[in-house]
RNA sequence: UGGGGUGUCGCCAAGCGGUAAGGCAACGGACUCUGACUCCGUCAUUCCGAGGUUCAAAUCCUCGCACCCCAGCCA
């Protein structure tokens, strides 16, 4: 492995090269340390790839570790989920899978060491009087009056707790720092809580368990990471986890902070997601909207689209809103490298070639990605009665629509030129038909294929059609930020729009769940996994592709399409 | 009003005393049987503001300003 990167710098790889360098480390060791209590979101990928990647990227290795502190809000759903989830991006743990729940025992050993250095005792006030005792932040706080018990009290007491003797809430085992420091922290924090509550991981031995600031750097100690990446808002928390290495004398890993991930149009808070699913504003965790790892997949969005993703957006210590443009253009990307190409007919309206011979069925062999030949070639039919979108003709068509209208040309791709000689149309006087002419010399390959026409329309064979559910999704959210008490009222109705007669090349009948595809002149587009059957795909739109017509035709300056 | 942070193009982001990378967006243009892709070009005399040090500052100093985080027996 060498240590060349071609990634962008940023300061954490800077300290890492820093510390290979000056031999303060021989390898990198970083750790991914989720709590089993929701599911893994973009925001969590961004750290993922961090974490995952720098100690890739240095040849050094990356620990999956579940911080599983707290019996009351966790569950082993949540665990295997989030374990699917980082291996779907891509990632390897190797056989580094960790509990902080095995460390317990060390933990609360470690916590008897505390005691009796007279940095830790046993206190009995209430959840409410400790608050109030911790002051405020503009005024010191008070001692508790606990606080001077004797160490072998304290050890009496500490071992009574973890005998179970002691209801919930009735005590807890905090640290003694100092309650006047103006870093709330450090004003004798919380080690351990009384819950008899059976764990997920741990089972039924615990009735005490420690808190994160308690446990999360004394795992990393464990583990001999090096280097424990996490989030802006520990910053705070970092004396504090220096100091219990310090006191209990044992490695200390050093910490460091990134700016989380904020992006435009979506919510990334557990509690909102969560809020979102149990109100019924998305369909569940795995919603195609929803910003979690699992709605992503689901959406159609690549590993690699969201890695690249996590690439570009970099790693620093400024707030920053990632605008959603750039994981939609990272999703384009990819897929237009890796996705084959189809036509679909999304919102269909019956084109009639009234000179094309009435039995005659032709079938044409085109390629399944324009600019890959190793991609292979399919083949579709054609016949006098084909699907067109009914964005693709216009009665009166503005300045510069370079599609169907009455006496225009257009050439429907792969197969002929066509006329648009008349319309028919319904009792209510809507167009429910586009009649036209075919010049057969116009075929590709023909002898006047080279002929100019203004527009290439996509198409699908009325009698070969298969008759399939699009999903189309567009943002969650109407505000780039929906932020504050209302942020609710900002959730966009029109998210979802499904389309239950789209008319889809033949070809596409067996698409396997996940696969994706780009709809030519469309978007991508991804066989859901949930609600298809075999020979009837149901598609989520993951992303539409860029539209420059749209922009010109609404003046649309965003990329919303509405 | 205590403490901890952050401020470089519309959005991210390099830069670490030697005269502003890159990506996304935007805007021109070329190409095109996807108005896609691709390609070519344009896009910060200026780095939150004001002083100061220096031959030279986004980078050092001083004083301001703005924004974010912290008062869970959550993580």
């Amino acid at each position: 492995m060498t240590i060349e990167t071609t990634q962008t710098p940023n300061f954490i790889r800077a300290i890492i090269e820093e510390d290979l360098a000056s031999g303060k480390h021989k390898t990198v060791i970083t750790r991914f340390p989720p709590e089993p209590n929701g599911y893994l979101h973009i925001g969590h990928a961004k750290s993922i790839c961090i974490n995952f990647g720098l100690a890739g990227d240095f040849g050094g290795r990356c620990h999956l570790r579940f911080d599983d502190t707290n019996p009351a809000k966790e569950e082993v759903e949540y665990a295997e989920s989030i374990k699917e989830s980082v291996r779907w991006l891509g990632f390897d743990w190797g056989e580094h899978l960790y509990y902080a729940s095995d460390y317990f025992e060390q933990l609360y050993q470690w916590g008897e060491q505390l005691v009796r250095q007279g940095d830790a005792y046993v206190d009995d006030l209430s959840a409410d009087e400790i608050r109030a005792y911790r002051g405020t932040l503009t005024e010191t706080g008070k001692e508790s009056p606990y606080r001077n018990r004797s160490a072998d009290e304290n050890l009496e007491l500490f071992r009574r707790m973890r005998a179970g003797e002691f209801p919930d809430g009735s005590r807890v085992l905090r640290a003694k720092i100092d309650m006047s420091s103006p870093n709330l922290n450090l004003r004798d924090p919380v080690m351990y809580r009384i819950l008899h509550a059976p764990h997920p991981h741990a089972g039924e031995k615990w009735c005490i368990y420690p808190m994160y600031d308690y446990a999360h750097g004394q795992s990393d100690s464990i583990e001999g990471i090096t280097h424990s990446i996490c989030t802006l808002e520990f910053e705070d928390h970092r004396p504090l986890y220096d100091w219990f290495l310090d006191r209990l004398g044992i490695y200390p890993p050093r910490q460091y902070e990134f700016a989380r991930l904020n992006l435009t149009y979506t919510v990334m808070s557990k509690r909102k997601l969560l809020q979102l699913v149990q109100d019924g504003d998305v369909r569940g965790w795995d919603d195609p909207r929803m910003p979690t790892l699992v709605g992503l997949r689901r959406r159609g969005y690549t590993p690699d689209a969201i890695r690249s993703f996590c690439e570009r957006i970099g790693v620093g210590r400024s707030d920053s809103w990632i605008d959603m443009s750039i994981l939609e253009e990272s999703v384009r990307e990819d897929l237009n490298e890796r996705a084959p190409r189809a036509m679909a007919v999304l919102r269909p309206l019956k084109l009639v070639i009234d000179n094309y011979p009435e039995d005659l069925v032709e079938e044409f062999t085109v390629a399944n990605h324009p600019q890959k030949p190793e991609a292979g070639s399919r083949t579709i039919p054609f016949c006098r009665e084909v699907w067109i979108e009914t964005d693709d003709f216009l009665e009166e068509p503005p300045k510069g629509f370079h599609r169907l209208a009455p006496g225009q040309e257009v050439r429907l791709r792969y197969a002929y030129i066509v006329r648009c000689t008349g319309v028919v149309r319904d009792g209510a006087g809507n167009v429910i038909e586009v009649r036209c002419s075919y010049d057969p010399d116009t075929h590709t390959g023909g002898p006047a294929a080279g002929r100019k026409v203004k527009g290439v329309i996509h198409w699908v064979s009325a009698l070969h059609a298969i008759e399939a559910e699009v999903r189309l999704y567009d943002r969650l959210f109407t505000e780039p930020n929906p932020a504050g008490d209302e942020w609710k009222s900002f959730v966009n109705l029109h998210s979802v729009e499904i389309l239950t007669s789209c008319r889809l090349e033949p070809s596409l009948k067996e698409a396997a769940p996940e696969s994706r595809y780009q709809f030519e002149r469309q978007g991508y587009f991804c066989v859901d996994a949930k609600d298809s059957t075999p020979g009837k795909p149901v598609f989520n739109r993951t992303v539409t592709l860029r539209d420059s017509w749209a922009k010109l035709d609404k003046g649309d300056q965003g990329n919303s399409k509405a």
